[in-house]
DNA sequence: TCGACTATGTACAGACCGGTACACTTTGAG
DNA sequence: CTCAAAGTGTACCGGTCTGTACATAGTCGA
């Protein structure tokens, strides 16, 4: 089929960018993992920068699927989600090929701000933010951004520190942390 | 006088790769930046990695020694400080130049975990990690450990936030969280 | 079978990478 | 002043980067 070739180009991208690095991975390589010719590359896509943007486009498809549907599966309250999340970012630690998150990396390579690149990336978290600030919200939290805000803060928290300390031990933590301070902005509300 | 030279150069090249990035900064542009021959510097560093772990090592030096200044500037009691160290983190984040967490974007770039990158960046870390559960442990939380993990992953995390939304918000968010989770701990304690 | 058109592979351009050979300038001892 | 040792600047190495020109192979209507 045609169009998957496409689709099979950003996929494998995806897979050694996420490996090797942004900068690290030259267009030879690709083309040269991927078996297609460089001319067939540039023509899918006409500069390396659209190909990262693709594979970024991707990841965060990828990602936030594979994320809401696991949460789905764990829990079915909006709080029990939210403590969900962490046991989601468990297990996506312990994957043999885990290495951190695309898009933190993706804007430490790409640090301007008006960086398309960058762009992409805060897209992506904003995206995730909201998500979290309306389990928030519909948990009852007496403020909801907020806790929301939170949420995102020890995710990412967790997963810088599941790279830098080579555990899975952040997870952990970052789900008590959780679970203190939805009691803690749940009570609030109540009282 | 000569060992300031090599600091100088260590000194440049820090600032430069915090703003470029590691990959993306050229031995041929720290030369022009530095002013010296790439003799020269080749002759204070054999090559290019042993500059950037020069610069890395200055920067945790320098970053610890601002930071515990400034904590121990705005509180003198464990608590008092564990709560302050999110408030040097906004002060941090209003500066012009602020471009995140330097040891995460060395960890993003130089991903193996053996590599002396990585694990120079993963020192600075768990010094930092001691630093925190110390003082949980001296301000009477019931598992230090945790707790000052905990305190790691929300300043990890406002770090990587601030940064990919442009804002020193999540320094706030961060703060509240942290102060929620010490009274649970102490608390719990006392209890 | 032909011929126009598209897809592919190869080989290379021009710039830049980390790193070095070598000629040069400066310095200090005698 | 002489001369060797140390420090410096320049020009360059082979390799790799992104991106392209061009020749070839495959495809489809007539």
């Amino acid at each position: 089929m045609r169009p998957s070739k496409k689709d099979e180009l950003v996929s494998k991208a995806l897979e050694v960018f996420y490996r090797d690095g942004f900068h690290a991975t030259g267009m030879d390589k690709l083309v040269v993992e991927t078996g297609v010719s460089k001319t067939s590359m540039y023509k899918h896509f006409r500069t390396k920068e659209e190909l990262i943007l693709a594979a970024l486009d991707l990841r965060d498809t990828n990602f936030r699927t594979w994320f809401l549907t696991r949460v789905a599966e764990l829990a079915d309250t909006p709080e029990g989600q939210l403590i969900a999340g962490f046991d989601a970012l468990a297990e996506w630690f312990e994957e043999d090929n885990y290495r951190g998150c695309m898009f933190i990396k993706a804007c430490s390579e790409f640090q301007e701000v008006d960086h398309p690149i960058h762009q992409q990336a805060a897209r992506h978290k904003q995206i995730l933010l909201d998500h979290l600030t309306g389990l928030a919200q519909a948990a009852g939290a007496k403020d909801p951004d907020c806790l929301g805000s939170q949420m995102l803060l020890l995710k990412e928290g967790a997963i810088v520190s599941s790279v830098l300390i080579s555990s899975g031990a952040p997870a952990r933590d970052a789900k008590a942390a959780a679970q203190v301070l939805l009691d803690s902005a749940v009570k609030h509300q109540a009282a």
